[in-house]
RNA sequence: GGUCGGGUGGCGGAGUGGCUACGCAGAGGUCUGCAAAACCUCGUACACCGGUUCAAUUCCGGUCCCGACCUCCA
């Protein structure tokens, strides 16, 4: 069985062969350094983390790069409200993001290139483009002449004129053409700028994934993926920019896009005022339940946030990690589970099979425990003991004191003082802590 | 208006031209001093209308809804 993904381009699933026999590369578009990570940033990460954990268990290199976005407009506005330095700024938000990604479990990109630290290379992309009729200087602004490009509007299947009809912005008049967009900007003294042969600026939006795609990946590479929202201006753009500085060389063959969070059924936005953050939620669940959950769909459908689908989540892992126990995980990844992530990533079918592993691992099979181990790992979640899941100490409570109590309880309960043992049940409980009486003793764990 | 995606049982969510997805919740049961966990059993589904077919939730056409994007939002 071999992997198989839907490109967008082609809109179908297609067989995935990499460029080169045994070396795969990825870019996927990282984030705007400009505030805490939300779920749907958090859902891009763990689902192209899971398609790089994949295509590492099947080539031998892969190459996955993670731009960080550090200029940018909505940074230079939001240091602005905060009072704040721009370096500040973007420096703090990108620990924030560093520490809740590896929350969740995702490995840490091949490279992980930042806007500011490849100026020059976009710099020079620019002038490829002008040189080569495709870009165009005018009032301190560097466009890029979408007319120029035939291709313009392939991946999102729009034409020129039915991009037009929807605009919702006011086209600047120094534009030939209205789709024409920006690659360089003049900034003003307070803004940041680097000298450029259009005088002070800053680049646009798109050109920094086309240059550091370049300089990492080289001019064609496997995987270029994010949000769904990202096919059009973004992608598209970053295609016309690579493709007609390269001759004409694809940018990338095959493009990945993952579907949006709503939350509570509602499109999150800063204007509904529903906007969920990673680190509003690291306080109340576990990184690898808020993992889970955020594989709980299949990575292109929607995924409405709710707390009862963190709730399901959670319980399916309490369900794998009692039947995984501490088994150590087996050599090779079940091949059912395999062929589901496999399928587009189709990560419920997968799901479904590490629950028949769980079955068969609770009736006894320990081979099944060791198979349901590996498979989950692979995914990134269950690489913890049984113990560290089950019994994170609650606030307040030290192990000490539960091993007391249930030495208290073991010793009434033999004297049949039911009452004084279900009253220590009760006390435990009020805590966060379950008993399981056992053939062969009591054992606690945390109940949420 | 253009482009794209979707409507599956109480809920989440796969998939398929005929055979139980899976999970959660619910009901009953086994076990248990009581619980928990585990196990067994049970129920309800494929938006609507046509068509193709021996057979459609699955294919085709139409209708109705919902969502995303249409110049910088993952």
């Amino acid at each position: 069985m071999a992997l198989t993904l839907y490109n967008s381009l082609s809109h179908a699933k297609e067989p995935f062969r990499p460029l080169r026999p045994d070396a795969v590369g990825m870019y996927a578009c990282g984030p705007t350094v400009w505030d805490f990570a939300h779920i749907g940033n958090a859902r891009m990460v763990v689902v192209f983390d899971l398609l790089y954990r994949l295509l590492r268990h099947s080539f031998r290199t892969v190459t996955y790069v993670r731009n960080i976005t550090d200029v940018d407009d909505k940074i230079i506005d939001a240091a602005r409200r905060n009072g704040e330095a721009i370096d500040a700024l973007t420096k703090r938000t990108a620990d924030a993001f560093h520490a809740h990604m590896a929350a969740l479990g995702a490995l840490p990109p091949t490279i992980e290139p930042r806007a500011t630290e490849h100026i020059g290379e976009m710099v020079a992309m620019i002038q490829a483009l002008i040189a080569k009729g495709h870009a165009y200087e005018a009032q301190g602004h560097v466009l890029f002449a979408v007319q120029t490009d035939t291709h313009y509007g392939h991946l999102s299947r729009q034409t020129q004129e039915g991009i037009l009809e929807g605009a919702r912005v006011e086209v600047a008049p120094y534009k030939r053409d209205p789709a024409d967009f920006v690659l360089w900007k003049p900034s003003t003294g307070d803004q940041p700028g680097w000298d450029s042969p259009w005088g002070r600026g800053r680049p646009g939006w798109h050109i920094e994934c086309s240059a550091m795609a370049e300089r990492y990946l080289g001019e064609t590479f496997d995987i270029h993926g994010g949000g769904r929202d990202l096919i059009f201006p973004h992608h598209e753009n970053e295609i016309a920019q690579s493709s007609c500085a390269h001759g004409g060389k694809p940018l990338a063959r095959t493009w990945v896009h993952n579907g949006f969070i709503t939350v509570r059924g509602e499109k999150m936005a800063k204007s509904v005022g529903n906007i969920v953050t990673v680190n509003d939620l690291l306080p109340r669940y576990d990184g690898e339940t808020i993992r889970l959950t955020l594989l709980s769909a299949q990575y292109r459908q929607g995924l409405d946030w709710t707390d009862d689908a963190v709730e399901q989540a959670k319980k399916s892992l309490d369900r794998w990690y009692r039947a995984a126990g501490n088994a150590r995980p087996a050599a090779t990844v079940d091949a059912t589970f395999l062929a589901a992530l496999e399928d587009d990533l189709n990560t419920p079918e997968a799901f479904a099979r590490l629950h028949g592993l769980a079955d068969a691992a609770l009736a006894g099979d320990a081979s099944a425990a060791a198979s349901l181990k590996a498979s989950a790992n692979l995914m990134g979640v269950l690489d913890k003991d049984a113990d560290a899941w089950f019994r994170a100490v609650p606030v307040g409570t030290g192990k000490d004191q539960i091993e007391g109590l249930i030495a208290e309880r073991t010793a009434a309960k033999k004297s049949k003082n039911f009452a004084e043992a279900d009253r220590i049940r009760k006390l435990l409980l009020d805590q966060g802590i379950v008993l399981e009486d056992a053939a062969n003793g009591t054992t606690w764990r945390r109940s949420s």
